[in-house]
DNA sequence: CAGAATCCACTGTGATACTG
DNA sequence: CAGTATCACAGTGGATTCTG
């Protein structure tokens, strides 16, 4: 049993942009859906070396951004195959979001270093 | 060895707010700062009951949250004892994010929903 | 090159029980 | 009430290998 089942806790009616953070913010879909709203196609085995992620987490990520619609797949059969990957119009919807995340690194992410360095209390590092 | 250390690829370089999104967007910190940031003072008990997470993990956060300067917790040593948990300046700043995150939801979820109903390619649900 | 398949190690998470 | 301690489990990510 779950701690939301015991509690009888709405989530959802707690914080309503979970859904949205869950989608977009699992781990390697934000530098997926960065790298690609930033650039034009990129190669799998690109997308492979800019990230350094394995094939194997970078499949299944793109395929479950391509399944919700943020990422447009390209296959080419040549030999050696290609597969590009492209944003598409909702994924670049996204640009906002991106934009005050990026703005909050850089006039708040210090200060959040800041108070890392000074804190004394439990909880190592 | 890391995929990173084998490649040499530099995440950071790859997506500058990936620092903030682990910060962020972990699990159980963004229901916390959504909350806190709706509302004033807020118990320990209370923010388990409404966000239905076990005190364990809630802890954790909350040390977390604490140390990066994002949260203050207030302790009263009464008999039962008594700690709220309240929003910091810092953690305040994060409302245009959240703010854009909303409205994306609230524009654009759907249309993510509607892809993932229409997708047929591999990979469930 | 693109990716599927396997195996494995690790971590996060949660349930539970306990203390002040 | 506000935690801490302990344990067990599942999911994830990664390394590796293999195929078209």
């Amino acid at each position: 049993m779950t701690a939301t089942e015991r509690t009888g806790a709405d989530p959802l009616a707690a914080c309503r942009i979970s859904p949205a953070v869950d989608l977009l913010f699992s781990r390697w879909t934000t530098p997926i859906l960065w790298t690609l709203s930033q650039s034009g196609p990129v190669r799998f085995v690109e997308l492979e070396r800019r990230l350094g992620a394995t094939g194997k987490v970078l499949t299944q990520r793109l395929r479950q951004l391509e399944r919700d619609g943020l990422v447009q797949r390209h296959y080419y059969a040549e030999v050696p195959p290609r597969a590009e990957y492209e944003i598409t119009e909702l994924g670049r919807s996204l640009s906002p979001v991106f934009a005050a995340l990026a703005e909050w690194t850089d006039e708040h992410l210090p200060a959040v270093e800041q108070a890392r360095d000074s804190y004394t209390g439990p909880l190592p590092r």
